[in-house]
DNA sequence: CGTCGTTTTGACACGCTTCAAGAGTTGTGG
DNA sequence: CCACAACTCTTGAAGCGTGTCAAAACGACG
């Protein structure tokens, strides 16, 4: 813990939501120290090919991983919104293989690799949990690919919306559903594979559809709708699980 | 070991490639029991949805993870050939969130979850190794939504023949190479998001660099030539690692 | 009030898809 | 060992989705 009165509780959520945890085990989480660095937006937090000794986990604001081809035109392969930890596979991989930028102005918090190091040794199932998320992340980026190989530019977005609106828990029931997704037209291009042109044209065409998204603001008239044209099934995203669903595979000791 | 002749040595080479283990740890990995199954190619290892309590490891062929849009146009997501643990993160999330599919005729051998869970609990260094190796898959998998988001058909295919190329060490001093991959231009469609008619013009087009790929051998006369045209950079396969590159975070006891 | 990034619009070009049909290849059963 | 079926691969012609280039309108911010 620390002076800002920011703590690791959502990430603990985050975990807890999926693995089983005993109290010890929470604890540790809770415990581990960490220090707070505020990013302005378009800033890195992690630069390729950069040897990591601890973990960023994001407290608040939108985080991209970025990558790029031959000719320097970028491709977004994750987004990472509080709660989330990007940079979990860096305590097992400390090389980055990709950068990771925010896109808003975003709070993050480091966490030392030598503390979770230590913390899963104490207790293996920590590693387990960390492992699990990590593995969200990794169906996360196989649908991805799904979504720019293999749908048009109307599904794509549709579909990255979805995404989004979910993992912000932004659904309601009445089928409508708003949230702010703090990315411009052209990250929208990037997430996509697309132009920031042709994603501005087609955001219009969204519009008969009853889809907004005008200054990082999203507007969904009927999600129903919204997941249809983007082709969405929100499984792969391991979300909301209920508490019969979560697992744990070492035994507690 | 089973009377097939087969062991589980090349997958203990992988894990070690990138992992420290101790004599311990690595006699555990090769005492895990497994069951040999054999596919025809088009036989589904592995179908949506699936509760698993086993895990796939390729002795022999070319295995795809499939994943499909609303029309049902397939997207393959990953590749394994053999050496490759395509299902390790089933461990972990026993539920399959896409198909695994044989591409060619294929040898696999089933690892109970339960044997690796107890290797586990009983050597948490495993869980970092099989964790690791599951990144690996990760970042793989990165690079392949930069390769369907971000660029054309011609570097589409030249980079995945280079990445396959090179996992099968494939490379030559001479700049030459030369291996098999046992995929039909419909495969190559679908794990690049183009149509397979183009796959088709694309690969004649791709004579002209000194590439073929007729009847599941592909032929380079320049590795440099292909790796620029595909634009592929080697490192994100975290492959053929020096011995001082390789990892472990958890101390032995 | 001016600057810089973002959004919007238009005209045109081109890469890839679609549809269709024929040729080649592989596997299988008689 | 041949004959046939079922995949694969190949080629052509036409259409369309998305990219490219350019410029103007808008908006946020100092």
């Amino acid at each position: 813990m620390s002076d800002s009165g920011l703590d690791l509780q959502r990430f603990l959520d985050r975990l807890t939501n999926r693995s089983i945890l005993t109290e010890q085990e929470q604890q540790a989480v809770l415990d581990l120290p960490f220090r707070v660095v505020r990013y302005d937006a378009n800033h890195d937090l992690v630069r390729l090919g950069e040897q990591l000794n601890h973990a960023c986990f994001v407290a608040e604001g939108l985080i991209g991983r970025f990558d790029q081809n031959a000719r320097g035109e970028r491709q977004i392969t994750s987004l990472y919104i509080a709660g989330d930890m990007p940079d979990l596979l860096s305590v097992v991989q400390p090389t980055a293989t990709s950068a990771l930028v925010a896109l808003s102005n975003a709070t993050v918090l480091h966490v030392p690799h030598q503390a979770i190091r230590e913390a899963m040794a104490t207790y293996p199932a920590l590693a387990e949990a960390f492992w699990r998320d990590c593995m969200v992340d990794a169906m996360i980026l196989a649908q991805w690919v799904v979504n720019v190989g293999r749908r048009n530019a109307r599904s794509r977005i549709a579909h990255l919306l979805c995404e989004m609106g979910y993992r912000y828990g932004a659904r309601s029931e009445a089928g409508a559903a708003a949230f702010r997704l703090s990315m411009t037209q052209n990250h929208l291009a990037d997430a996509t594979g697309l132009t920031p042109v042709h994603v501005n044209r087609t955001l219009k065409a969204l519009a008969a559809d009853g889809v907004s998204f005008r200054g990082k603001a999203v507007r969904v008239e009927n999600w129903e709708v919204l997941a249809r044209v983007g082709d969405f099934d929100s499984n792969y995203l391991q979300a909301e699980m209920e508490p019969q669903q979560r697992l744990r595979i070492l035994q507690p000791n």
